[in-house]
DNA sequence: ACCAAGGGAGAACGATCGTTCTCCCTTGCG
DNA sequence: CGCAAGGGAGAACGATCGTTCTCCCTTGGT
């Protein structure tokens, strides 16, 4: 086994973890055995635990960012919808088994007082959410697509955290709701 | 010093000290320390640090809906008033010295799969918000109130995460103006 | 066959923390 | 004044965890 498939195989063990037990929970014993590489091996890919973490938010970010786009651009035909069919893709991941909330709010809660970088990430990710949201929004071609943006990044945040703590998958047809109400409001001609 | 003072005290250092720092970051010593009680006084009071989160958390969700239930019945004269003052309330909060975001996320992102205990009381309180927002939109007269609030629901929380987050105080006006919107369109015969 | 290099398994170390225990002092009552 | 009860300060204990170290085995080159 070379360097590149131990990483892999360190940060699929410590995404499943991290994500299922929260970080503080997991020890570096729990991802060696779940990952199957030894403790030397592992400290020579990641020397703390911290960049671990930090590895793990900076993957999960890209792909969390590049599923929702991939799932935006595959299902919407008019800009509308795309705005809309995000909203289906966050049903779709409630869904999903062992959905457990956002990484990123949740390390935040864990560790972002403790550690600064570990809130930088999660800053940086909600950062890069905004900007996609904004992109959606910009090819509406209201006026004022700050406003509307950061309307519906609420909308988006708040069914996040719903789902995540209640279970109720459901809140993701209400805030799809919602956004298309503003919608509606921020593009009377049609 | 009595029982009663000797636990308020306790509550008052775990309060100041868990929501700052989050809960695992926090020593039965540093609380020892800033509320001055004994540690055998604390595990009097507190048989375990569990014990003592839950009482944090359970005097933090009554008094956090208090104040918030306050200033809309003391602010809004009618029940499109009361409906955006939740979110004016929001701004207030956001604003204020030390805010770290929701006390119930973070502890529900630090403990929540550990603790069902500390789980359950965080789904409790934002039972709780849901419930006192269901009462808000019923006011309204809408046919459609459950549809509503989760919508509003949905924007709290996200402004919320985002304040909490990003330290982003003015998304409260945003999601208050997606709120404001949102009630036009389910009152359309004012 | 021999040796050096490196990797695996897990023990060891040092720090932290929740919880308990020890020791001493105060205090209120006879 | 004597003494029992209780409280304060902090040491002690046991567990956990991140990180390092030790020991042994494999392996590839000569």
């Amino acid at each position: 086994m070379n360097h590149e498939e131990a990483t892999r195989r360190i940060l699929d063990a410590a995404e499943a973890e991290f994500y299922a037990r929260g970080i503080q929970a997991v020890g570096m014993a729990a991802i060696r055995q779940r990952s199957g590489v030894s403790l030397k091996r592992l400290y020579q890919c990641f020397p703390a635990k911290e960049d671990l973490v930090l590895a793990y938010l900076s993957r999960r970010d890209r792909r969390w960012l590049d599923s929702l786009a991939c799932h935006v651009t595959a299902t919407a035909t008019t800009s509308e919808e795309a705005v809309l069919a995000v909203f289906d893709w966050l049903h779709d991941w409630f869904t999903e088994d062992g959905f457990r909330g956002c990484a990123f709010i949740n390390s935040f809660g864990e560790l972002g007082s403790t550690s600064p970088e570990i809130a930088e990430a999660g800053i940086r990710h909600k950062d890069r959410l905004r900007e996609y949201l904004r992109e959606l929004v910009t090819r509406l071609g209201t006026t004022d697509a700050d406003a509307l943006t950061d309307q519906l990044f609420s909308l988006v945040e708040g069914a996040i955290v719903i789902a995540g703590m209640s279970g109720r998958q459901d809140i993701a047809l209400s805030s799809r709701a919602a956004a298309a109400t503003l919608l509606d409001a921020h593009l009377p001609v049609r």
